[in-house]
DNA sequence: CCTCAACGATCAAGATGTTCATGCGCGGCT
DNA sequence: AGCCGCGCATGAACATCTTGATCGTTGAGG
């Protein structure tokens, strides 16, 4: 796991960076606000330890920058100041969580594996349904022996599918999930892919099939377990 | 939002639910560990505030038990314990942040909404870069009075340059980032692409352009602010 | 049982998006 | 100048997506 510091002091920043590196985290160090945000936007970071107060752009609006370009590594403040005024001001510019100086080893610590742990929230890679399975990246859905590719729009449909056997979704609610709210397509289209499904699982000789409820929609049918 | 308080003591829970509702929020109280457990893995709140002292379960039991089972609705520990031990164990057990009592309104609400907003995940749905702005909904690259439609490849190359102007992305990181590790495409897709954003930037007239750093890469090149 | 209308399935064609091989041109080097 | 290697632009081949047209299915009502 890579961590950022953007922490101006020397003596502090090293000795965050011992710390995690102590416990096997990698962390680098950067001693100013405008390297802190380039940095902390480059995606190569699970986790920023911010301090507030920094040459160049301060931790506020570093954080806030993040947030409004979509950046959402997790984020940790860290700073002097215990007022509460202050822990508001950072929470409410996007940080996840405050710590006030002093702190222990042992809490920054927990709180580094907390967020962590969050962003990890590691999705797993692969949906099983009846006797299929669905690999969430390399989107190929197996069933025995065979496999067939899934394109993007296949894939999405039968994911949301997959993620709720026997629960009923309505076509307008593909539309929306799969192809955007706001999405001007036609239904149509729910259904040519629908369409197409159906003929991979006939392929793949699945079990599994999808059903069609009049006037509601479609559904997962997992045969009788 | 609806927001479960489980806390054994009446006035501290009525409390918290008082600064909740008059926040907009829906709170509900539950005053033991059994029925806290219950309640908090029905999926019905977006968010727990949990004591540790608890009659039946404790927070801990009840946290653990919630990841145990796959359950992720953030949890924000309230005790009155202190100790830096009693907060590492809150923490590893599974809580996302942990606040000591006495504690003031303010932060309590912030750090709520900081817990909240992760689940929400409201992405922001703009990107802006000198004169240009990247619609992230509707991939839609504007620039004055003209805008044009991007791709799915052409958006997250766009978004990925965009959200770090001046910073310089190799082929390969572009290739990673963009196709995917594992990806087994040609570096003269990432080159093809470049080319068609470059048409679009041309076309929309912007100041801002894409520089080739021979042999590292590519870049946004803010006209100089 | 038949008819009809509404709904759904499937197909074919065109639009759009993606990949990749190719040839050109520029800049750095000798 | 001439060479070399990288990057650029383009078009052909292919994949994917969307849509309208057509045909099948279902179920209510005669």
């Amino acid at each position: 796991m890579n961590i950022l510091i953007v922490e101006d002091e020397p003596r502090l920043a090293e000795a965050l960076a011992h710390i995690l590196q102590e416990n096997d985290y990698h962390a680098e160090i950067v001693d100013n606000g405008n390297d802190g945000l380039t940095y902390a936007l480059s995606d190569l970071y699970d986790l920023v330890l911010l301090d507030i107060m920094l040459p160049g752009k301060d931790g506020l609006e570093i954080v806030r920058t993040m947030r409004r370009q979509g950046n959402a590594t997790p984020v940790l403040m860290l700073t002097a100041r215990t007022e509460t005024s202050d822990k508001v001001k950072g929470l409410d510019a996007g940080a996840d969580d405050y710590m006030t100086k002093p702190f222990e080893a042992e809490e920054l610590l927990a709180r580094v594996r907390a967020l962590l742990r969050r962003q990890g929230e590691v999705i797993f890679d692969e949906i099983t349904c009846g006797d299929l399975k669905l690999n969430l990246s390399t989107h190929e859905l197996v069933c025995g022996p065979k496999k067939v590719h899934l394109s993007h729009k296949e894939f999405e449909v039968a994911r949301l599918l997959m993620s709720s056997p026997n629960q009923v979704f309505s076509k307008e609610t593909l539309l929306n999930k799969v192809w955007g709210i706001d999405a001007e397509a036609n239904e149509n289209s729910v259904e040519a892919y629908i369409s197409f499904l159906r003929k991979k699982l006939n392929f793949l000789n699945s079990t599994v099939d999808i059903n069609t409820i009049r006037m509601l929609g479609y559904r997962i049918a997992l045969p009788e377990a």
